[in-house]
DNA sequence: TTTCCTCCTTGATTTCGATCAAGAACGACG
DNA sequence: CGTCGTTCTTGATCGAAATCAAGGAGGAAA
Protein backbone atom coordinates (compact mmCIF):
# COMPACT_ATOMS: atom_id res chain seq x y z
CA UNK A 1 0.00 0.00 0.00
CA UNK A 2 2.88 2.18 1.00
CA UNK A 3 4.70 0.87 -2.06
CA UNK A 4 1.46 2.65 -4.26
CA UNK A 5 1.62 5.57 -2.42
CA UNK A 6 5.25 6.13 -3.78
CA UNK A 7 4.53 5.24 -6.58
CA UNK A 8 2.67 8.39 -7.48
CA UNK A 9 4.32 10.59 -5.12
CA UNK A 10 7.73 10.24 -6.40
CA UNK A 11 7.12 9.02 -10.08
CA UNK A 12 9.64 10.05 -12.18
CA UNK A 13 7.39 12.03 -14.76
CA UNK A 14 9.04 15.60 -14.48
CA UNK A 15 6.00 17.42 -15.49
CA UNK A 16 3.74 19.39 -13.43
CA UNK A 17 1.02 21.93 -14.38
CA UNK A 18 3.17 25.30 -14.82
CA UNK A 19 1.07 26.58 -11.53
CA UNK A 20 1.44 23.96 -9.30
CA UNK A 21 5.51 24.25 -10.32
CA UNK A 22 7.88 22.02 -10.25
CA UNK A 23 7.53 19.70 -6.33
CA UNK A 24 4.74 18.17 -6.22
CA UNK A 25 3.43 14.60 -7.99
CA UNK A 26 -0.25 14.63 -7.89
CA UNK A 27 -2.57 13.52 -10.58
CA UNK A 28 -0.72 16.00 -13.19
CA UNK A 29 2.21 13.73 -13.73
CA UNK A 30 0.07 11.96 -15.94
CA UNK A 31 -0.36 14.27 -18.34
CA UNK A 32 1.23 15.22 -21.96
CA UNK A 33 2.95 17.97 -22.41
CA UNK A 34 0.11 19.50 -24.63
CA UNK A 35 -2.28 18.72 -21.75
CA UNK A 36 -0.57 19.92 -19.60
CA UNK A 37 -0.57 23.39 -21.28
CA UNK A 38 -4.02 23.39 -21.64
CA UNK A 39 -4.47 22.61 -18.34
CA UNK A 40 -2.23 25.05 -17.03
CA UNK A 41 -4.63 28.32 -18.85
CA UNK A 42 -7.22 27.08 -16.31
CA UNK A 43 -5.41 26.17 -12.69
CA UNK A 44 -4.94 28.73 -9.93
CA UNK A 45 -3.37 28.35 -7.74
CA UNK A 46 -4.71 29.22 -3.51
CA UNK A 47 -4.28 30.21 -0.12
CA UNK A 48 -6.63 28.58 2.22
CA UNK A 49 -6.14 29.90 5.30
CA UNK A 50 -6.56 27.57 8.81
CA UNK A 51 -10.67 26.83 9.24
CA UNK A 52 -11.52 27.93 5.73
CA UNK A 53 -13.33 25.56 3.47
CA UNK A 54 -12.31 24.67 0.42
CA UNK A 55 -16.43 23.32 0.30
CA UNK A 56 -18.85 22.36 2.52
CA UNK A 57 -20.65 19.61 2.78
CA UNK A 58 -23.53 18.80 -0.16
CA UNK A 59 -22.58 21.56 -2.00
CA UNK A 60 -21.74 21.18 -5.96
CA UNK A 61 -18.31 20.75 -6.53
CA UNK A 62 -16.72 23.09 -9.06
CA UNK A 63 -13.21 22.21 -8.91
CA UNK A 64 -10.43 19.49 -8.05
CA UNK A 65 -7.15 20.34 -6.20
CA UNK A 66 -3.44 19.70 -5.25
CA UNK A 67 -2.46 20.42 -2.03
CA UNK A 68 0.87 21.82 -2.55
CA UNK A 69 1.37 22.57 1.52
CA UNK A 70 -0.89 22.11 4.25
CA UNK A 71 -3.40 19.46 5.39
CA UNK A 72 -6.84 19.25 4.52
CA UNK A 73 -9.32 17.40 6.49
CA UNK A 74 -12.48 15.85 4.93
CA UNK A 75 -15.86 16.09 7.84
CA UNK A 76 -19.50 14.46 7.80
CA UNK A 77 -21.94 16.49 9.86
CA UNK A 78 -24.89 15.23 11.59
CA UNK A 79 -28.10 17.49 11.68
CA UNK A 80 -27.48 17.91 15.30
CA UNK A 81 -23.55 19.07 15.41
CA UNK A 82 -21.88 15.75 15.67
CA UNK A 83 -19.07 15.33 13.46
CA UNK A 84 -16.45 13.04 11.91
CA UNK A 85 -13.32 13.48 10.46
CA UNK A 86 -13.75 10.78 7.47
CA UNK A 87 -10.05 11.67 5.51
CA UNK A 88 -6.94 13.64 6.09
CA UNK A 89 -5.15 15.12 3.02
CA UNK A 90 -1.19 16.09 2.90
CA UNK A 91 0.43 17.33 0.16
CA UNK A 92 0.75 16.36 -2.77
CA UNK A 93 -2.36 14.36 -2.16
CA UNK A 94 -5.45 15.50 -4.42
CA UNK A 95 -8.48 16.33 -3.79
CA UNK A 96 -11.81 15.85 -5.44
CA UNK A 97 -14.24 12.78 -6.30
CA UNK A 98 -14.62 11.75 -9.66
CA UNK A 99 -17.72 11.58 -11.57
CA UNK A 100 -19.69 13.23 -9.26
CA UNK A 101 -20.36 16.64 -8.92
CA UNK A 102 -21.99 16.73 -5.17
CA UNK A 103 -20.25 16.00 -2.37
CA UNK A 104 -21.26 14.60 0.72
CA UNK A 105 -18.17 15.60 2.49
CA UNK A 106 -17.03 19.24 3.37
CA UNK A 107 -12.87 19.48 2.72
CA UNK A 108 -11.52 22.21 5.29
CA UNK A 109 -7.84 23.64 5.56
CA UNK A 110 -6.55 22.33 8.97
CA UNK A 111 -3.65 24.02 8.85
CA UNK A 112 -3.19 27.29 6.66
CA UNK A 113 -2.88 25.75 3.00
CA UNK A 114 -1.61 26.27 -0.62
CA UNK A 115 -3.76 24.65 -3.20
CA UNK A 116 -3.35 24.51 -7.29
CA UNK A 117 -7.18 24.35 -8.44
CA UNK A 118 -8.23 22.46 -11.02
CA UNK A 119 -11.86 22.92 -12.89
CA UNK A 120 -13.71 19.81 -12.38
CA UNK A 121 -14.95 20.20 -16.17
CA UNK A 122 -11.12 20.60 -17.71
CA UNK A 123 -9.66 17.38 -15.75
CA UNK A 124 -12.70 15.45 -16.70
CA UNK A 125 -12.42 16.05 -19.94
CA UNK A 126 -8.58 15.29 -19.70
CA UNK A 127 -9.35 11.74 -17.76
CA UNK A 128 -11.88 10.57 -20.69
CA UNK A 129 -8.63 11.04 -23.27
CA UNK A 130 -5.61 9.70 -20.97
CA UNK A 131 -6.02 6.42 -19.58
CA UNK A 132 -2.53 7.30 -17.23
CA UNK A 133 -4.74 9.94 -15.77
CA UNK A 134 -7.77 8.17 -15.00
CA UNK A 135 -5.60 5.35 -13.67
CA UNK A 136 -3.81 7.55 -11.50
CA UNK A 137 -7.04 9.35 -9.64
CA UNK A 138 -8.29 5.53 -9.72
CA UNK A 139 -4.85 4.50 -7.37
CA UNK A 140 -5.50 7.57 -5.27
CA UNK A 141 -9.39 6.49 -4.91
CA UNK A 142 -8.12 2.63 -3.42
CA UNK A 143 -5.02 4.24 -1.39
CA UNK A 144 -7.72 6.35 0.54
CA UNK A 145 -10.16 3.41 0.47
CA UNK A 146 -7.65 1.43 1.90
CA UNK A 147 -6.41 4.26 4.32
CA UNK A 148 -10.39 4.80 5.39
CA UNK A 149 -10.77 1.10 6.19
CA UNK A 150 -7.77 1.11 8.19
CA UNK A 151 -9.15 3.72 10.10
CA UNK A 152 -12.64 1.78 10.30
CA UNK A 153 -10.74 -0.53 12.73
CA UNK A 154 -9.06 2.30 14.95
CA UNK A 155 -12.49 3.93 14.93
CA UNK A 156 -14.63 0.76 15.86
CA UNK A 157 -12.14 -1.07 18.20
CA UNK A 158 -9.21 0.59 19.69
CA UNK A 159 -9.06 2.16 23.08
CA UNK A 160 -9.06 5.73 23.75
CA UNK A 161 -5.33 5.47 24.37
CA UNK A 162 -5.00 3.09 21.38
CA UNK A 163 -6.64 6.13 19.36
CA UNK A 164 -4.46 8.93 19.73
CA UNK A 165 -1.41 6.98 19.51
CA UNK A 166 -2.62 5.96 16.16
CA UNK A 167 -3.27 9.50 15.64
CA UNK A 168 0.61 10.62 16.38
CA UNK A 169 1.40 7.42 14.61
CA UNK A 170 -0.49 8.59 11.22
CA UNK A 171 0.94 12.13 11.44
CA UNK A 172 4.54 11.20 12.15
CA UNK A 173 4.09 9.30 8.50
CA UNK A 174 2.23 11.26 6.76
CA UNK A 175 3.20 15.10 7.62
CA UNK A 176 6.15 15.02 5.29
CA UNK A 177 6.49 14.18 2.04
CA UNK A 178 9.65 13.49 1.54
CA UNK A 179 10.06 11.52 4.32
CA UNK A 180 8.32 7.70 5.16
CA UNK A 181 8.16 8.70 9.06
CA UNK A 182 9.68 11.48 10.95
CA UNK A 183 10.03 12.04 14.85
CA UNK A 184 9.47 15.67 15.42
CA UNK A 185 6.43 17.11 13.93
CA UNK A 186 3.94 19.95 14.39
CA UNK A 187 0.22 18.67 15.48
CA UNK A 188 -1.79 19.98 11.89
CA UNK A 189 -4.58 20.08 14.21
CA UNK A 190 -6.66 20.95 17.57
CA UNK A 191 -7.45 18.70 20.23
CA UNK A 192 -10.80 19.28 18.94
CA UNK A 193 -10.24 18.38 15.55
CA UNK A 194 -8.02 15.15 16.82
CA UNK A 195 -10.98 15.00 18.95
CA UNK A 196 -13.48 14.58 15.46
CA UNK A 197 -10.96 12.07 13.47
CA UNK A 198 -10.76 9.71 16.49
CA UNK A 199 -14.50 9.75 18.05
CA UNK A 200 -13.25 10.87 21.67
CA UNK A 201 -13.98 14.45 23.17
CA UNK A 202 -11.48 16.52 23.54
CA UNK A 203 -10.70 15.83 27.43
CA UNK A 204 -10.32 12.69 26.62
CA UNK A 205 -7.63 13.15 23.72
CA UNK A 206 -6.01 15.33 26.51
CA UNK A 207 -6.10 13.28 28.83
CA UNK A 208 -4.50 10.67 26.97
CA UNK A 209 -1.62 12.79 25.67
CA UNK A 210 -0.53 13.79 29.21
CA UNK A 211 -0.21 9.91 29.82
CA UNK A 212 1.68 9.41 27.20
CA UNK A 213 4.14 12.48 27.87
CA UNK A 214 4.28 11.31 31.63
CA UNK A 215 5.34 7.91 30.05
CA UNK A 216 8.48 9.58 28.41
CA UNK A 217 6.54 7.85 25.15
CA UNK A 218 6.35 11.25 23.71
CA UNK A 219 7.64 15.27 24.46
CA UNK A 220 4.78 17.73 23.63
CA UNK A 221 6.17 21.67 23.59
CA UNK A 222 3.37 24.40 23.64
CA UNK A 223 0.73 21.89 22.84
CA UNK A 224 1.92 21.95 19.52
CA UNK A 225 5.21 20.32 18.27
CA UNK A 226 5.55 16.73 19.40
CA UNK A 227 8.70 14.70 19.76
CA UNK A 228 7.72 10.99 19.37
CA UNK A 229 11.04 9.33 21.01
CA UNK A 230 10.55 5.82 19.69
CA UNK A 231 8.51 5.28 16.90
CA UNK A 232 8.49 1.52 17.39
CA UNK A 233 6.97 1.85 20.78
CA UNK A 234 4.10 4.01 19.53
CA UNK A 235 3.23 1.86 17.14
CA UNK A 236 2.57 -0.38 19.84
CA UNK A 237 0.78 0.99 21.65
CA UNK A 238 -1.25 2.11 18.65
CA UNK A 239 -1.85 -1.49 18.30
CA UNK A 240 -0.21 -1.06 14.29
CA UNK A 241 1.63 -3.53 12.67
CA UNK A 242 4.64 -2.03 11.33
CA UNK B 1 -24.08 8.58 -4.53
CA UNK B 2 -26.99 6.57 -4.73
CA UNK B 3 -27.61 7.79 -8.13
CA UNK B 4 -24.22 6.72 -9.27
CA UNK B 5 -24.94 2.89 -7.89
CA UNK B 6 -27.88 2.63 -9.92
CA UNK B 7 -25.37 3.66 -13.01
CA UNK B 8 -23.52 0.34 -12.67
CA UNK B 9 -25.85 -1.99 -11.30
CA UNK B 10 -29.24 -1.46 -13.91
CA UNK B 11 -26.75 -0.25 -16.86
CA UNK B 12 -28.38 -1.05 -20.04
CA UNK B 13 -25.13 -3.37 -21.43
CA UNK B 14 -26.67 -6.51 -22.24
CA UNK B 15 -23.60 -8.57 -22.16
CA UNK B 16 -21.84 -10.96 -19.17
CA UNK B 17 -19.70 -13.29 -18.94
CA UNK B 18 -21.41 -16.51 -19.52
CA UNK B 19 -20.25 -18.55 -16.43
CA UNK B 20 -22.18 -15.57 -14.80
CA UNK B 21 -25.43 -16.25 -17.26
CA UNK B 22 -27.74 -13.09 -17.72
CA UNK B 23 -28.55 -11.41 -14.61
CA UNK B 24 -25.45 -9.53 -12.81
CA UNK B 25 -23.99 -5.86 -14.07
CA UNK B 26 -20.80 -6.58 -12.22
CA UNK B 27 -18.08 -4.95 -14.32
CA UNK B 28 -18.40 -7.39 -16.92
CA UNK B 29 -20.92 -5.57 -18.59
CA UNK B 30 -18.23 -3.03 -19.66
CA UNK B 31 -16.54 -5.88 -22.12
CA UNK B 32 -16.65 -6.58 -25.46
CA UNK B 33 -17.53 -9.82 -27.23
CA UNK B 34 -14.59 -10.76 -27.88
CA UNK B 35 -12.62 -9.81 -24.45
CA UNK B 36 -16.04 -11.80 -22.72
CA UNK B 37 -15.54 -14.41 -24.53
CA UNK B 38 -11.60 -14.52 -24.16
CA UNK B 39 -12.48 -13.76 -20.16
CA UNK B 40 -15.33 -16.62 -19.94
CA UNK B 41 -12.39 -19.19 -21.02
CA UNK B 42 -11.69 -18.74 -17.37
CA UNK B 43 -14.08 -17.60 -14.81
CA UNK B 44 -15.40 -20.33 -12.88
CA UNK B 45 -19.27 -20.16 -10.65
CA UNK B 46 -18.39 -20.82 -7.39
CA UNK B 47 -20.41 -21.72 -4.62
CA UNK B 48 -19.01 -20.45 -1.16
CA UNK B 49 -20.42 -21.87 2.59
CA UNK B 50 -21.05 -19.52 4.64
CA UNK B 51 -17.89 -18.49 7.29
CA UNK B 52 -15.68 -19.65 4.45
CA UNK B 53 -13.12 -17.11 3.40
CA UNK B 54 -12.23 -16.04 -0.12
CA UNK B 55 -9.18 -14.86 0.93
CA UNK B 56 -7.44 -14.06 3.89
CA UNK B 57 -5.92 -11.03 5.61
CA UNK B 58 -2.22 -10.35 4.14
CA UNK B 59 -2.91 -13.62 1.76
CA UNK B 60 -1.71 -12.80 -1.80
CA UNK B 61 -4.80 -12.53 -3.97
CA UNK B 62 -4.82 -14.84 -6.88
CA UNK B 63 -8.44 -13.60 -8.32
CA UNK B 64 -11.39 -10.85 -8.33
CA UNK B 65 -15.03 -11.92 -7.84
CA UNK B 66 -18.47 -10.95 -8.83
CA UNK B 67 -21.19 -11.65 -6.34
CA UNK B 68 -24.06 -13.52 -8.16
CA UNK B 69 -25.59 -14.51 -4.83
CA UNK B 70 -25.32 -13.39 -0.80
CA UNK B 71 -23.42 -11.07 1.44
CA UNK B 72 -19.52 -10.95 1.55
CA UNK B 73 -18.12 -9.30 4.45
CA UNK B 74 -14.74 -7.71 4.26
CA UNK B 75 -12.71 -8.08 7.56
CA UNK B 76 -9.91 -6.94 9.21
CA UNK B 77 -8.35 -8.38 12.20
CA UNK B 78 -5.61 -7.38 14.92
CA UNK B 79 -3.20 -9.37 16.36
CA UNK B 80 -5.37 -10.09 19.52
CA UNK B 81 -8.31 -11.03 17.88
CA UNK B 82 -10.45 -7.53 17.73
CA UNK B 83 -12.02 -7.60 14.87
CA UNK B 84 -13.85 -5.11 12.79
CA UNK B 85 -15.89 -5.61 9.53
CA UNK B 86 -15.06 -2.64 7.30
CA UNK B 87 -17.20 -3.48 3.85
CA UNK B 88 -20.30 -5.54 3.41
CA UNK B 89 -20.60 -6.55 -0.12
CA UNK B 90 -24.00 -7.46 -2.07
CA UNK B 91 -24.88 -8.86 -5.47
CA UNK B 92 -23.59 -8.07 -7.66
CA UNK B 93 -20.89 -5.94 -6.36
CA UNK B 94 -17.01 -6.80 -7.55
CA UNK B 95 -15.05 -8.45 -5.06
CA UNK B 96 -11.13 -6.92 -5.47
CA UNK B 97 -8.03 -4.56 -5.29
CA UNK B 98 -6.64 -3.27 -8.49
CA UNK B 99 -3.14 -2.41 -8.62
CA UNK B 100 -2.30 -4.56 -5.86
CA UNK B 101 -1.86 -8.43 -5.14
CA UNK B 102 -1.76 -8.54 -1.01
CA UNK B 103 -4.92 -7.53 0.64
CA UNK B 104 -4.94 -6.06 3.93
CA UNK B 105 -8.18 -7.45 4.57
CA UNK B 106 -9.57 -10.81 5.02
CA UNK B 107 -13.07 -11.77 2.87
CA UNK B 108 -15.59 -14.52 3.95
CA UNK B 109 -18.89 -15.48 3.33
CA UNK B 110 -21.60 -14.08 5.38
CA UNK B 111 -24.62 -16.22 4.06
CA UNK B 112 -24.05 -18.95 1.56
CA UNK B 113 -22.65 -17.08 -1.76
CA UNK B 114 -22.43 -17.61 -5.41
CA UNK B 115 -19.59 -15.95 -7.06
CA UNK B 116 -18.35 -15.48 -10.87
CA UNK B 117 -14.40 -15.57 -10.31
CA UNK B 118 -12.16 -14.11 -12.58
CA UNK B 119 -8.10 -14.38 -12.51
CA UNK B 120 -6.67 -11.12 -11.34
CA UNK B 121 -3.90 -11.54 -14.34
CA UNK B 122 -6.54 -11.61 -16.85
CA UNK B 123 -8.89 -9.29 -15.61
CA UNK B 124 -5.59 -6.42 -15.03
CA UNK B 125 -4.71 -7.33 -18.95
CA UNK B 126 -8.19 -6.22 -19.56
CA UNK B 127 -8.38 -2.97 -18.03
CA UNK B 128 -5.59 -1.69 -19.69
CA UNK B 129 -6.98 -2.31 -23.07
CA UNK B 130 -10.63 -1.41 -21.84
CA UNK B 131 -10.65 2.58 -20.51
CA UNK B 132 -14.83 1.35 -20.03
CA UNK B 133 -13.55 -1.69 -17.68
CA UNK B 134 -11.26 0.90 -16.11
CA UNK B 135 -13.53 3.31 -15.39
CA UNK B 136 -16.18 0.90 -13.77
CA UNK B 137 -13.80 -0.12 -11.66
CA UNK B 138 -12.41 3.18 -10.58
CA UNK B 139 -16.44 4.17 -10.01
CA UNK B 140 -17.06 1.00 -7.94
CA UNK B 141 -13.76 2.16 -5.94
CA UNK B 142 -15.34 5.56 -5.44
CA UNK B 143 -18.70 4.32 -3.99
CA UNK B 144 -16.85 2.07 -1.53
CA UNK B 145 -14.95 4.99 -0.36
CA UNK B 146 -18.38 6.83 0.12
CA UNK B 147 -19.78 4.15 1.74
CA UNK B 148 -16.84 3.73 4.12
CA UNK B 149 -16.56 6.96 4.70
CA UNK B 150 -20.39 7.02 6.22
CA UNK B 151 -19.73 4.19 7.98
CA UNK B 152 -16.61 6.15 9.92
CA UNK B 153 -19.62 8.40 10.93
CA UNK B 154 -21.29 5.79 12.39
CA UNK B 155 -18.53 4.16 13.47
CA UNK B 156 -16.99 7.33 15.46
CA UNK B 157 -19.86 9.86 16.67
CA UNK B 158 -23.30 7.19 17.03
CA UNK B 159 -25.07 5.87 20.07
CA UNK B 160 -25.76 1.76 20.23
CA UNK B 161 -28.86 2.06 19.44
CA UNK B 162 -28.36 4.55 16.31
CA UNK B 163 -25.70 2.28 15.30
CA UNK B 164 -28.42 -0.96 14.86
CA UNK B 165 -30.73 0.83 13.29
CA UNK B 166 -27.83 1.89 11.27
CA UNK B 167 -26.89 -1.29 10.27
CA UNK B 168 -30.66 -2.09 9.64
CA UNK B 169 -31.31 1.14 7.67
CA UNK B 170 -28.41 -0.88 5.87
CA UNK B 171 -29.70 -3.82 5.46
CA UNK B 172 -33.44 -2.79 4.63
CA UNK B 173 -31.64 -0.73 1.45
CA UNK B 174 -29.09 -3.29 0.22
CA UNK B 175 -30.06 -6.71 0.67
CA UNK B 176 -32.21 -6.93 -2.70
CA UNK B 177 -30.45 -5.72 -5.76
CA UNK B 178 -33.99 -5.37 -7.59
CA UNK B 179 -35.17 -2.73 -4.97
CA UNK B 180 -33.88 0.24 -3.43
CA UNK B 181 -35.09 -0.89 -0.29
CA UNK B 182 -37.46 -3.72 1.16
CA UNK B 183 -39.06 -3.95 4.36
CA UNK B 184 -38.87 -7.37 5.34
CA UNK B 185 -35.79 -9.83 5.01
CA UNK B 186 -33.23 -12.27 6.61
CA UNK B 187 -30.47 -10.58 8.57
CA UNK B 188 -27.32 -11.73 6.57
CA UNK B 189 -25.53 -11.37 9.80
CA UNK B 190 -25.19 -13.05 13.37
CA UNK B 191 -25.24 -10.75 16.38
CA UNK B 192 -21.31 -11.43 16.65
CA UNK B 193 -20.82 -9.97 13.29
CA UNK B 194 -23.39 -6.93 13.67
CA UNK B 195 -21.20 -6.36 16.72
CA UNK B 196 -18.19 -6.34 14.73
CA UNK B 197 -19.30 -4.16 11.62
CA UNK B 198 -20.67 -1.81 14.49
CA UNK B 199 -18.23 -1.50 17.01
CA UNK B 200 -19.77 -3.11 19.55
CA UNK B 201 -20.83 -6.34 21.76
CA UNK B 202 -23.22 -8.90 20.69
CA UNK B 203 -24.89 -8.34 24.56
CA UNK B 204 -25.16 -4.53 23.39
CA UNK B 205 -26.49 -5.51 19.97
CA UNK B 206 -28.94 -7.51 21.24
CA UNK B 207 -30.19 -5.51 23.81
CA UNK B 208 -30.82 -2.82 21.18
CA UNK B 209 -32.69 -4.96 18.90
CA UNK B 210 -34.94 -5.98 22.53
CA UNK B 211 -35.75 -2.35 22.76
CA UNK B 212 -36.36 -1.17 18.93
CA UNK B 213 -38.63 -4.39 19.23
CA UNK B 214 -40.71 -3.47 21.87
CA UNK B 215 -40.71 0.48 20.87
CA UNK B 216 -42.54 -1.88 17.74
CA UNK B 217 -40.45 -0.14 15.38
CA UNK B 218 -39.13 -3.35 13.81
CA UNK B 219 -40.81 -7.20 14.03
CA UNK B 220 -38.14 -9.97 14.81
CA UNK B 221 -39.34 -13.68 14.08
CA UNK B 222 -36.36 -16.74 15.08
CA UNK B 223 -33.69 -14.18 15.19
CA UNK B 224 -33.53 -13.84 11.65
CA UNK B 225 -36.31 -12.34 9.99
CA UNK B 226 -36.69 -8.53 10.73
CA UNK B 227 -39.68 -6.34 9.65
CA UNK B 228 -39.34 -2.31 9.47
CA UNK B 229 -42.63 -1.12 9.91
CA UNK B 230 -41.64 1.91 8.86
CA UNK B 231 -38.02 2.89 7.20
CA UNK B 232 -38.49 6.66 7.25
CA UNK B 233 -38.46 5.97 11.35
CA UNK B 234 -36.02 3.55 11.24
CA UNK B 235 -33.45 6.33 9.38
CA UNK B 236 -34.66 8.70 11.94
CA UNK B 237 -33.63 6.48 15.15
CA UNK B 238 -30.04 5.65 12.37
CA UNK B 239 -29.90 9.75 12.49
CA UNK B 240 -29.82 9.37 8.41
CA UNK B 241 -31.13 11.94 6.31
CA UNK B 242 -32.44 9.92 3.54
C1' DT C 1 -35.97 -39.00 23.32
C1' DT C 2 -31.63 -37.03 25.23
C1' DT C 3 -27.42 -34.74 24.66
C1' DC C 4 -24.70 -31.50 22.72
C1' DC C 5 -23.71 -27.24 20.52
C1' DT C 6 -24.28 -22.77 18.81
C1' DC C 7 -26.54 -18.54 19.02
C1' DC C 8 -29.14 -15.35 21.44
C1' DT C 9 -31.17 -12.91 25.49
C1' DT C 10 -31.29 -11.04 30.01
C1' DG C 11 -29.52 -9.51 34.53
C1' DA C 12 -25.79 -7.74 37.70
C1' DT C 13 -21.77 -5.27 38.01
C1' DT C 14 -17.80 -2.76 36.42
C1' DT C 15 -15.31 0.39 33.71
C1' DC C 16 -13.99 3.59 30.31
C1' DG C 17 -14.93 7.59 28.33
C1' DA C 18 -18.47 11.47 28.47
C1' DT C 19 -20.08 15.22 30.85
C1' DC C 20 -19.87 18.93 34.07
C1' DA C 21 -17.00 22.33 36.12
C1' DA C 22 -13.04 25.09 37.10
C1' DG C 23 -8.94 27.07 36.15
C1' DA C 24 -4.33 27.61 33.56
C1' DA C 25 -1.72 29.15 29.50
C1' DC C 26 -1.33 31.95 25.71
C1' DG C 27 -2.11 35.49 22.32
C1' DA C 28 -4.62 39.55 20.55
C1' DC C 29 -5.94 43.98 21.36
C1' DG C 30 -7.30 48.18 23.74
C1' DC D 1 -0.38 46.92 31.59
C1' DG D 2 -5.00 44.45 32.08
C1' DT D 3 -8.89 42.25 29.77
C1' DC D 4 -10.77 39.46 26.80
C1' DG D 5 -11.25 35.07 24.03
C1' DT D 6 -9.59 30.77 22.80
C1' DT D 7 -7.50 26.40 23.65
C1' DC D 8 -5.92 23.08 26.66
C1' DT D 9 -5.61 20.63 31.12
C1' DT D 10 -7.23 18.62 35.28
C1' DG D 11 -10.61 17.00 38.69
C1' DA D 12 -15.24 15.16 40.10
C1' DT D 13 -19.11 12.76 38.77
C1' DC D 14 -22.13 10.34 35.68
C1' DG D 15 -23.70 7.12 32.42
C1' DA D 16 -23.53 4.08 28.33
C1' DA D 17 -21.59 0.16 26.92
C1' DA D 18 -18.42 -3.65 28.32
C1' DT D 19 -17.82 -7.44 31.05
C1' DC D 20 -19.20 -11.25 33.83
C1' DA D 21 -22.60 -14.69 34.52
C1' DA D 22 -26.57 -17.51 33.81
C1' DG D 23 -29.99 -19.50 31.28
C1' DG D 24 -33.21 -20.18 27.10
C1' DA D 25 -34.20 -21.59 22.23
C1' DG D 26 -33.37 -24.16 18.39
C1' DG D 27 -30.94 -27.54 15.47
C1' DA D 28 -28.11 -31.70 14.68
C1' DA D 29 -26.88 -36.21 15.78
C1' DA D 30 -26.87 -40.28 18.65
Amino acid sequence: MDALRKDIHNSDVPLVCRSCEARHGGVCGALTTEQLSELSRFTSRKTINTGAELHGQGEPVRSYANILRGVVKLTKMMPDGRQQIVGLQFAPDFIGRPFSSESALSAEAATDTEVCALPKAALDRMANNSPDLERRLHNQALIELDEARDWMLTLGRKTAREKVASFLYLIATHIDPDKAEVLQFELPLTRQDIGDFLGLTIETVSRQMTKLRQEKIIHVENNRNVTVHNLATLAEVAGVDR
